[in-house]
DNA sequence: ATGGGCTGGGTTGTATACAATCTTGGTCGT
DNA sequence: ACGACCAAGATTGTATACAACCCAGCCCAT
């Protein structure tokens, strides 16, 4: 993702993907001690790298009682995604209004070959770790906004990627997302910077309405 | 505003207010070993406050080459500005949604010191200092999302009252503010959400352009 | 048996010392 | 004279050592 300049943040970034990842449990404790025994270096840059996770709030660090990975009440949970929804269906609007020509035509070619990766049925996860993301992340790019771009890739993305890890989408899902994003691409294309906000809104809360039945399902396990 | 239990969160709070307060100018350095012999202490907790400083976006730390405190461009102002129109407007919404009906009449009842503070003309710095804040602050709780809370009170508004503190609002403006927010509890009250949401992007939108117009009177200088 | 207090171990917070990197000033060459 | 290179100084990143604090377990009293 990023190259590391700095001891603590090669830490930071390998602890951070563990985290997303899952293989640090939510709620789970991180030991400076043993985090030195495990990434090496000494402790001065393994606290740094802890609280650059506090910063992006993938643990939480209480003083004189250590870091633990962050755990989401499932209202915590609702919460985030309430905020993401809105702030990504801002990003669509101001894309509509901001994003080039090229870059629509280029977004375009992306969703073409989505389409493709489907129906290969063999990229289905391909499309769904790294491409859904990557047309989220382009309209964000699109809004020409740094600050929003920062909150949703920097800060909210982490947590919602983390939850979304067990929850791999069903198999329908996939074709329904490409279709919503093809239905946001030419929203945008025609500059309908409401059309664009609304169908984001509505793309996003089925995702989340997904996630809410996947985690009740879950919950009573 | 917090009671520091550890250095690193006191040095992290005074700075914060000092540079909140300009008393720190943007772009200024922070040298740590000049902030060692300043407040005390040692460099582990100076370099922890200066980490939460960054962490919070009031500074910014390049590897290898100091922290400075952070310039924003008149467009990143902007985007910051623009996030906040909408993240604000959507607590509002949330909040004629979830509010109480005790936390509605408390918030009335503190629309009334308002009126009287202003016509007073004695609390007219104190309207727009604190009361200001206190009543968007009881919004953003109002919307009971954590998450909103979180961004708009802790990301948001150091920098906002960074920017304001040489903005000073004009005589004028306390009234027209007094008259939006009672609009807008009349909306909440009303459990309007649509409309207390358009009220509130209006009332925000007001205090931008007056903002803006500031910046760009003060650039001609 | 149960609850409160205390003590020992371990963890985090802080201080100091060393290494690596950047910056600044000067010098040399063109 | 101007620009590039180089070295010394200063600053940050890292390592180690010490102090303050929390937590678990045990003991004792009720």
């Amino acid at each position: 993702m990023s190259e590391a300049q700095t001891l603590a943040e090669k830490v930071f970034s390998e602890l951070a993907t563990a985290i997303v990842r899952g293989e640090l449990a939510p709620g789970e404790r991180l030991s400076e001690q043993a985090l030195v025994t495990r990434y090496g270096g000494s402790r001065a840059p393994i606290r740094e790298a802890i609280q650059k996770l506090e910063a992006r709030n993938l643990v939480v660090r209480v003083p004189h009682a250590g870091a633990r990975v962050v755990s989401l009440s499932l209202e915590e949970l609702r919460d985030i995604y309430e905020v993401r929804l809105e702030l990504e269906s801002m990003a669509c609007r101001l894309a509509a209004e901001r994003m080039s020509d090229d870059e629509i035509s280029a977004l375009e070619k992306l969703l073409e070959e989505h389409a493709r990766s489907i129906e290969a049925d063999q990229g289905l996860s391909y499309y769904q770790k790294s491409g859904n993301l990557d047309f989220h992340y382009r309209i964000i790019e699109g809004s020409k906004n740094s600050r929003l771009h920062q909150m949703l890739c920097g800060d909210l993305y982490h947590i919602i990627r983390m939850y979304r890890y067990r929850t791999s989408t069903s198999t329908e899902r996939p074709l329904q997302a490409l279709k919503a994003h093809q239905r946001i691409v030419e929203a945008i294309k025609s500059r309908d910077s409401q059309l664009a906000e609304l169908l984001m809104r509505r793309h996003i809360q089925a995702s989340l309405t997904n996630l809410e039945t996947r985690l009740a399902h879950e919950a009573r396990h």
